[in-house]
Parts: structure tokens; sequence; C-alpha cells
DNA sequence: AAGATTTAGGAAAACGCTTTCATTTTTATC
DNA sequence: GATAAAAATGAAAGCGTTTTCCTAAATCTT
């Protein structure tokens, strides 16, 4: 075996050629004789040789490297994005990388963000999930990226506010809520609580723009207790409702709760137990996300499907297509077994 | 604002002075004065200048990169591995990026494995996590890696059978399950079952192996019905433990089962609810991994921390030190309630 | 103040490819 | 068989850095 750090220049003298033809033949471009070509496929082969990726992106100027950047991998949720993502960048012929946001804009406790280290990697595109920021960070993450936009173009998903200028792949969320309390309504519920994420945006396309919306619409009176707001953890489900049940007479407690998603919806369960709630019968719950592990829960638990591993591949698509537009994905019930009619 | 597009030519030219002495401001070797540096300074942040990543690896020959293999992201656990890698490899300085299993040797309904498109990258190492695979698979991914590692340094991680001869950080599976046998005879238990992965591997670091070897020690009588293998989902799992069932009288059903995963334990819970068995009362079932959605099931799962955060973390560690080594990670029980003592 | 050091900074090569342009060879045309 | 057109190939520039080598300027010796 001949060692690795073969460079064209090894191939081209072994086949008694120049390297220009040894690029033609490695690219299939130019016109080359099938005499040369066999000759110049064997040296290739016999070396193994690689033509060196980064060699060919000083003159393509492309790397056919895309980045992703997710909130926090550990939801499965933002595993689904990126698999999806993936795979539609290998079929593309591209690599992904992917980021934690933390590593973009730092954390909510440090004074600066972090020094960019994206901005010198030449990437041919970036998708950025813009979801579970404080509106802190979401300014900071502006600011990061109309920097990066200079650098490499950039596509938004998740819930992606209004005033983010950026082809993007979105969801409405307010419509979801919206939708997803007239859902309890329909099954009797009166009493229907929201644990949302931060409440401080200013976008429409909020989880609780949607919420009071159908609140509204079914003319029931509105209680702020039956709003809470989190960041998207179990732990953090848990001790949201924890603090809602604290703070009222169990004869106001909600019938039925609407959570960020699956996780939350998990943490929820957790705290209904505790005050010996039995579910689905004395409270109602519904996720969103549709993790793998909701039909696993007892009661199974009702979700939403976010088409997740669609969305990271249209991202990509969107991405590399060069497009500026916006859209819109679809979301879709899973009805399962934790939410039932209210009876009182 | 400056177009993005700068180049060290340009920075060069507006202040003055010869690239070389660009290059030196950039990165603080050799020798420049203050007040040049300064008026370096001034011009990069003017033009707001990254150096391009790619063009300075045509002469470092690093990529500050690295690439990590994992069987598959949707089970968190990976995901969970991916973090602590990331983590540690951004603290180094370096990127990683994330490639599936499928995409380097293909699936297993494919004749051919694909084309490999990571020697080109010229990444600077790689780490490859062996699990899950079928012997045939494995052999192709190791004619993959004899390839690939005249390129990049490799380490290895996961349960690495030990006929691969690479740097690995390694748990040890038998006896991580010969204890696991052992812990559930301490509660009485005299029908364990272990649904494994695949079986045909020669290696001794098996489920297994180790399986066997409890049930000796313990001298209960080895039934081959005892034993399934899955492939890790959940699916699997509730299918495995079904076929059990279907194929024994009630009477030697086990009442207790090993499952190779958090998630092979799930779908066995829920076989067992669908028999109309009690957990843990008529039967514990102990995972392994222990998902941060474990202690949310009812009853909460009993598991096995196999810290893997630090697992993908301590890999980067040895890839980027260069030793040759290979390690062994700790792992620990995690006590809850799906595991009770047998009482006939 | 003259020589010896040290410091500062420029010129140019090198990294491994792709691509353009020019030249040579082959093939087609009459 | 001479000429035109097409095909095959090589030379060289260019991509954006780093780094070595060298010269010029500044500083230190005595």
């Amino acid at each position: 075996m001949i060692h690795s750090g073969s460079t064209i220049y090894d191939i081209a003298a072994e086949a008694g050629v120049s390297i220009a033809t040894v690029s033609r033949v490695l690219r299939g471009g130019g016109s080359v004789s099938a005499a040369t070509k066999a000759r110049g496929e064997a040296v290739i082969a016999r070396h193994n040789y690689h033509p060196s990726a980064i060699a060919q992106g000083m003159t393509s100027k492309k790397t056919y490297t895309l980045g992703m950047i997710l909130p926090k991998l550990l939801n499965p949720n933002y595993a689904m994005i990126f698999t999806g993502a993936n795979d539609e960048a290998r079929r593309q012929g591209h690599l992904i990388s992917l980021f934690p946001m933390r590593g973009l804009i730092g954390d909510e406790t440090e004074a600066e963000p972090p020094a960019l280290s994206l901005a010198n990697r030449r990437l041919d595109g970036l998708v950025v999930c813009v979801e579970y920021l404080p509106p802190r960070q979401k300014e900071r993450l502006q600011s990061t990226l109309k920097e990066l936009r200079q650098y490499m173009p950039i596509v938004l998903i998740g819930c992606v506010p209004s005033y983010f200028d950026y082809p993007a792949i979105s969801y409405s969320m307010a419509d979801m809520t919206r939708k997803t309390v007239s859902y309890l309504v329909g099954l009797g519920h009166e009493r229907i609580a929201m644990i949302g994420g931060t409440q401080e945006d200013q976008d429409e396309n909020r989880r609780d723009v949607g919420y009071l919306e159908g609140i509204r619409e079914a003319q029931l009176p509105y209680t702020a207790s039956y709003r809470a707001f989190c960041r998207g953890t179990a732990e953090e489900g848990e001790t949201a409702l924890e603090a809602m049940f604290a703070s009222l007479l169990p004869a106001y407690w909600p019938t039925a709760i609407i959570a960020l998603n699956d996780l939350v919806a998990m943490g929820c369960m957790a705290a209904a137990r505790k005050r010996g709630l039995r579910l689905p019968q004395d409270l109602s719950i519904i996720g969103c996300d549709n993790l793998y592990c909701a039909p696993y829960l007892s009661p199974a638990l009702t979700s939403i499907d976010t088409r997740q591993q669609e969305l990271g591949a249209k991202a990509v698509r969107l991405l590399l297509s060069g497009e500026k537009t916006r859209e819109t994905t679809q979301w879709e019930f899973v009805f399962r077994d934790s939410c039932a009619k209210y009876k009182p």
C-alpha cells in the first residue's frame, strides 16, 4: 500500500502526464483520450488517491459544507431536524456541521458573545433555528447573523418571528395553539392552561397569542394564572405546573394543559401525579413535537407532529436553491390517550 | 460596511504593509512594532476581516475539524455523546462534523458501501462509534476504517470489540451485564431474560457473554428462550418481548428483563402492559443509558448511567492528544421503580 | 561613533488543486 | 496529400494563507 499523502503531482508523475490531465480524469471535464484516462484511473486507484477537498476549495470557492445551529441537541426533536437536514445535504453532496447555539451567541450569563469562529470557515450556507431564545439573546443573534450573512447564505427554521428578515421555513405557532385550544374546548374543557416559551417577544406568531385568541373565541374567561412560561425541559415543566397548582385553590385547577413540547408535558404528568390527579380523567395534557417516547408514556401522550425531519430537509433544499422565500410547514395532531372529555 | 470578500491583500494594501506583516499581526507571531500592529488591527476590524480557514489549511495541513460517526442520532443517547464531544472539541478550537454510520458503510441492504466522502476532507481526526452493527456491517466498517486511518487518526467509542485495533474509549459490556444479572438475582429473580444486540459477534465483551456468566454464577438454569436479540428501538423491544411471551407458557414467563437500552425497555413495558402484567410487581425491567425520559416513565425506569457525555468528551481528548491507549469508562446503576423484589 | 546585535518588515516560495490558454497531435475533408 | 477542424495535452496562473529567508532599520555595546 502506497502511503496516503499522494498529491496530484505524484499521480501525474507516475502516469506520465501533467497534473492538468489528472485533474481532467478526476472530474471528467475537458477531453482525455481513452488510453490516458484508463492509465490515470489505474494510478489513482493504486494510490487510493482522494484529491484534497480543501485545495479544491481554494479554487472553487466552495466548501460543500453547511452549518446548522440548533438550541440544544438533547431535545430529540432537534436530532430529528438534524437528521433530516443531514440526509438532504448528503444527497446533494454536502457535509453538514452542527453547532450549538451557545457557541454562537454565548450564554445568557455571559457579558459578551463568543468570538465568531464561523465566518472564517467559508461555509456554503447556514441553517439556524431561532427557537427558545429570550429577547436579549434574540438581539444578539440578530447582530451575529447580520455579520455572518455577509459570508454565507442563511436560512432560518422553527418558529421564526417575522422581524427576522431571512429566508425561512417556519411553522405558525399561533395558529397551532389556537387550534389546540379549540380541540380542548371541543372536549368540554373550560379551564385550559398553557405552559409556553418566553413571553416578552414582540412577534405575533407566538404560542400565547394563539392561546389568547383561542380562549377569546371560545368565550372563556381569561385568567393570567393559567399561563406559565418555561424554557422547555421536563424539570421546568414540572416546576411550572407545581407552581400553578400551589397558587390556585384546587377548585380552580386547570383541567387541561397545553405544553410547550413533549418534554414539558412529561414534567407536567409527573407534577399531576404528585398531586394525586388521575390522567387523563382529572387532567388532560397535550404536548408538542411527537417525540418517539410519546406513545410509551402512560397515558400515551397526545401530541402534535411538527414534521421536524422534513423541516430539516426543506431548510437545506431552500438554502442550496438560493431562493429567498419564506415557507410555512404543515403540522397535525396525533391523538393518543392523554386528553379526555371533561366531565365535571 | 465594506463587503465581506476581503483578503489579506486588501488588508495589507490598506494598512500599507505587506501580507506577511498582516499575517503576523493576525497570529501574533514574529515581531511587529506596536504602531504597525495597531494600524493593522484597525484595518482588520474595519473590514471585519476573518482569514479563510481553508486557505490556512493549505499551509498548516490542519483543518481544525473532527468527524464523528454515530449509528443514529435519533437515540438521544447518541445526542449526548455528540454534545460531550462537541463541547470538548470547541474548547480545543475544533469543529466537529457529524456523519451517520449509514453514510459511511451503507445500508445492510446495499451491495456496495457508498463512495467514501471523508478521505478527501482531510479531517484532523475521526471518532467512530461501533455499536449496533451486525457482523457483515462490522467487516465493512473494518475495511473502511483501514483505509481512512491512512488519512487521519481514529478513535473508537462504545462497546468496542477487542479485535478492533484502534485507540478507544470502551465500556465493559460483559461486566456490566453480569453485574446486572447479579442485581436482579439479589432481588430474588430466577427467570431473567435479556434482550440484547446482535448475536453472532465473536468478541468477548458482549452483553450475552456477561449474561451467561451471571446466570452461571447464580447457578440458574440456562434457557435459550430467555435470550432475544434486536437492534435497539422501542418497536423492536416490544416485538421481541411479545414474541417471548408468545413462545412460553405464562408460568415460565420471565420475571425480570434486562433490556439493551432504555428505548427497548420502553417497548418491553408496552408489551408487558398489553399482557396485563403489573409493573414492577409481575415484571421487573432494567434499561441502559439512563435517557432523560427514564424518570418520567411509569414506573420510573431503573437504568444504567453510562456517562455518554463524558464518553464523547474523552474520545475527543484522546483523539487530539495523539495517544494510542485504550480506556474503559465507568458506569453506574440508577435505581428507580421498575425493578422490584420477586415474590412468587 | 563605529561595529555588533536585535528588531521590523518585505519578497517569494509553498500548499494542492482547477482552469484558461496555447500548442501539438490526431482526425476529417476535399 | 494538403488543409482545416477537432481533440488531446501541457504550461502556467491563480486561489488566500503561512513561513522562511533576507535586508534594512533601530538599538545596544564599548
